[in-house]
RNA sequence: UGGGGCGUCGCCAAGCGGUAAGGCACUGGGUUUUGAUCUCAGCAUGCGCAGGUUCGAAUCCUGCCGCCCCAGCCA
């Protein structure tokens, strides 16, 4: 541990921009990009290419782009646009002045694809789509050479001019590279490069165009003409890096970024692709792109998933090149350890069971100062009001102790968190066995001490009856009861593995009265029960506070093995 | 069966020829008015397998095996 000059890389990706800055390769230059395409929500997996764009370009002095890959405007719309920007923003990073958008590279592109033609090396093909799926051949055997593939530079030029001048329908003609049919790499042989499409509103541009560009020509190109130095990408697009080079070493592009790809991420039981995840909103699964359980930012940040919690995560799954499958437990204990710091505490009560203090006087009642955080004072305390009536949570008490159980049992004694020593004298039920209110009485001398000459082991939490404000919690769960839902196993679809219990909805909590005021945006950690943090979602009455996770619970442990 | 990648503890992940970091998870102890937090300790004679080179190999060589990606006018 003595080298404190030379700092550790952190990954395979810093250590060659190190060693590319060393070498003086781009001029000492870092440039990179988050090029998103706007056809739907940011979620975990593009957090880990925003931290690690993002991230690099802080660490390296560098710039760092954002850029719409918006060339599929039938997928595309503005509402993903903001939605983006509004993510990126979130998790802390900002693009400067340095928002753009492949369309703004159009008429450029439509250059660069002239002289593609001119150098001999684009044509004009009117083989229909499955005709040019049937001569591209297949991973073992060569494609064939499309018939159009040796028209003139001229009838290309102009073909190509009356493509885009609307001439044509679509499908009817594409731009393709000319490189080599028999190529074992499939995507070498003659990928279209620009295509018709007629009817679509782009987003950016309006009906200035009826011919888009396809990605392969559209990323190299847009990287090369921002200046970027390192494009980060992920592992499925490592058989295109030949492609990205042949664009630019063919047009002769003065400057030459390098393509470097790393794996994506995946969570378990979740899934993070853009297919699967439109299909949850639209199919009504899920109630939104921001529906808490969605592994999306937007969702992310609804459940209360904070920036740096997330940015932690990132930094602690690494950047690789091995397929990975990361567990839940890494991304929670980020939560857990931002929220345990920074959350101050509160006492809510999830399952009401009310409490009678029989020994406390009728109609009094007493404020109590609670610590907002046990281990900061500087988070301050805040008061609770004691009274004769309260209420507990129905987990909390049991008829009969099941070994190493320490919180109310009949006849025993439970400190109530914050307050005094009760003990359980007498439990009321209805007429169907149902326990319906615990009978207590409270030992006056144990408030800020221990009692005399016995251990309370229990501590349990409460809310006064009279103060108690009414609120909807929201239980949630992982989304799917498998591992790895997307993986296509024997035929299933991956919404065969959607957890039932996914969302519990409890209408009838008690939360300590200065929660009353609580707004979106804020969230607490609810003693023994987890973090919240309060919902946007106020449209009927009652205030809605989301768990975003629930604490360790070693109890459970011991419970679930028979304790 | 073509091409491109990847294989280090249950899950991530350092390591780049000198004798296996760290995190999560897990197990056990301590503190505790949250069964939380905090804290201490344990957790790969082993690096997909088999050979080889070397005084010495997770690191170099050879051959196997397994997994992922590619046949959109998607990105």
């Amino acid at each position: 541990m003595s080298n404190e000059e030379n700092s550790t890389p952190g990954n395979f990706i810093r250590a060659i921009i190190e060693a590319d800055l060393a070498s003086g390769k781009y001029g000492g230059r870092v440039a990179t990009r988050f090029p998103p395409e706007p056809n739907g929500y940011l979620h975990i997996g593009h957090a880990k290419s925003i931290c690690l764009n993002f991230g690099i370009a802080e660490d390296y002095n560098g710039t760092c782009n954002l850029r719409f890959d918006d060339t599929n405007p039938h997928k595309e719309n503005v509402e993903f646009v903001e939605a983006i920007k509004r993510d990126v923003h979130w998790l802390g990073y900002d693009w400067g002045d340095r928002l753009y958008y492949a369309s703004d590279y159009f008429e450029r592109l439509y250059d660069y694809a002239v002289e593609l033609i001119r150098r001999g090396k684009a044509y004009v093909c009117d083989l229909s789509p499955e005709q040019t799926r049937e001569f591209r051949g297949t991973l073992t055997e060569p494609g064939r050479n499309s018939p159009y593939r040796d028209r003139s530079v001229e009838e290309n030029l102009d073909l190509f001019a009356r493509m885009r001048a609307g001439e044509f329908g679509d499908g009817e003609k594409i731009l393709r590279a000319k490189i080599d049919m028999a190529s074992s790499n499939m995507n070498l042989r003659d990928p279209a490069i620009y295509r018709i499409r007629h009817g679509v509103v782009h987003h950016q541009t309006g009906e200035a165009w009826c011919i888009y560009p396809m990605y392969d020509f559209t990323h190299c190109l847009s990287d090369a003409i921002e200046g970027i130095t390192h494009s980060l990408c992920t592992l499925e697009f490592e058989d295109h890096r030949p492609l990205y080079d042949w664009f630019l070493d063919t047009l002769e592009v003065e400057h030459h970024p390098q393509q470097i790809e790393f794996s994506r991420l995946e969570l378990e039981y979740t899934v993070t692709s853009k297919r699967k995840l439109t299909r949850l909103v639209e199919e009504g699964h899920v109630e939104g792109w921001d529906d808490p359980r969605m592994p999306t930012l937007a969702g992310m940040r609804r459940r209360g998933y904070t920036p740096a919690s997330i940015r932690d995560f990132c930094e602690r799954i690494g950047v690789t090149k091995s397929v990975n499958n990361v567990e839940m437990s890494v991304l929670e204990n980020c939560v857990r350890e931002d929220l345990n710091r920074r959350a101050p505490r509160r006492m809510a009560v999830l399952h009401p069971l009310k409490v009678v203090i029989e020994n406390y006087p009728e109609g009094a009642g007493e404020m109590l100062q609670a610590p907002n955080h046990p281990q900061d004072e500087s988070m301050g305390v805040r008061e609770l009001p004691f009274t004769r009536e309260l209420y507990i949570d129905r987990d909390d008490f049991r008829e009969e102790a099941p070994r190493k159980f320490k919180r109310l049992v009949t006849g025993g004694e439970v400190r109530l968190r914050n307050a005094y020593v009760i003990r359980c004298d007498e439990v009321i039920k209805d007429d169907a066995g149902e326990i319906i209110e615990l009978r207590c009485s409270y030992d006056p001398d144990t408030l800020s001490k221990n009692p005399e000459g016995r251990k309370v082991k229990g501590v349990i939490h409460w809310v006064s009856a009279p103060h108690a404000v009414r609120a909807e919690v929201r239980l949630y769960d992982r989304l799917f009861n498998q591992p790895n839902p997307g993986a296509d196993k024997d035929g299933a679809d991956f919404t065969d593995f959607l957890n039932p219990e996914s969302l519990l909805t409890l209408t009838g909590c008690y939360l300590e009265p200065n929660l009353r005021d609580a707004g979106p945006g804020e969230f607490f950690q609810f003693e023994r029960e987890g973090y919240f943090c309060v919902d946007p979602d106020y449209s009927h009455g009652l205030p809605v506070f989301n768990r975003t996770v629930t604490l360790r619970d070693s109890w459970a442990k011991i419970e679930k093995q028979g304790g």
